[in-house]
DNA sequence: CCGTTATGTCAGTTTTGTTGACATATTAAT
DNA sequence: ATTAATATGTCAACAAAACTGACATAACGG
């Protein structure tokens, strides 16, 4: 099946080298990300998970908890671990939904915004300066690939203009 | 403070709007991307550590366990814990160095690399199908704002045509 | 011989996830 | 109006994967 002599023969046969780059630079890109955040959450005793949660909250001020968890796909008692603490530390505010008075719609306080953008500012900058040194072309790329490695299901928050939990269509359930 | 109309005064809204967007394609993809292979190690009992374990040490035959260790960036007690049980069940091959015998360089067993080539196969069809849909000037472009993303000492790995230890430089220490 | 290095191990803790069971308030449907 | 379904929360037990700190052993290098 892999037989080597295909690489000559098919033009679309990509490398296995090539291949098990890609996934390197997944490991080691998401890693590095990563690191940048965690140890500013060290000195409020958060993790990782919580800089999670506060992220998309920002990001979509107002949305519900099963909606919140449909991004993270972790269970709610997971995250109702760290969601409690924010809201308890006063990061996270809820307030009961008009329209259905069963929801709790999250927002951030103005110290949680500020966490938030403390957090993201270093991302941010790590991400601005790779697009920067990669240029515009180079960045148009590297949202196809991403766009075809992750699932179709989220692939729509890219495509459109309203943010993360806009479009938020339901779940099966 | 977020006006709509701040996108068309400021031009620095979209650029905004672009880098979260990176931020979160690097969440998405990375989530997306380890979820494939999960399922398969849990028939194994094993976890995503093993998996990382697994990978380097094919990647790196021979591989020394303080290296790894730098690859990982974990701990050695984090490391010897799935490190074990990988040796123990038959999966991964400890020999003594013969260079300096305090040394135990890491290989893959047959069955070792059996499972090795089974989890990855998965992960190299999502991300060759990624690559194909994108083209090759996405995949350059990708190529370069990963490495622009990465931290500057593991950047070296993906421009060397050696596998990624190869060119191991020694750590600070 | 002695300091350093490479590796391993014991013990305890933390973070983040899991399952399963159950409780409450609210909405929607018959 | 009662009942079923939904949105959320909570208690309890558990597991994976990281951490710190302390200590042990073997081998290397001067």
């Amino acid at each position: 099946m892999a037989d080597i002599s295909t690489r000559k023969v098919n033009p679309l046969f990509l490398r296995e080298e090539e291949l098990r780059q890609g996934i390197e630079l997944l490991f080691y890109a998401y890693r590095d990300f990563t690191a940048e955040a965690d140890q500013i959450l060290d000195h409020y005793k958060f993790g990782r998970a919580h800089h999670r949660v506060i992220y998309f909250v920002s990001r979509n001020p107002g949305i519900t908890v099963s909606d919140l968890l449909a991004i993270l796909k972790i269970t709610k008692q997971s995250l109702s671990r760290v969601l409690g603490q924010l809201v308890r530390e006063g990061f996270i505010d809820q307030k009961t939904g008009t329209r259905d008075r069963r929801q709790r719609l999250l927002q951030l306080t103005p110290r949680g915004a500020e966490l938030e953008r403390k957090l993201s500012e270093n991302q941010r900058a790590l991400i601005a300066a790779a697009y920067r040194e990669a240029g515009a072309e180079a960045v148009e790329g590297f949202r196809k690939v991403m766009l075809g490695i992750l699932g179709e299901e989220d692939r729509e928050r890219f495509t459109e203009d309203t943010p993360t939990g806009g479009g938020l269509r339901r779940r099966a359930s």
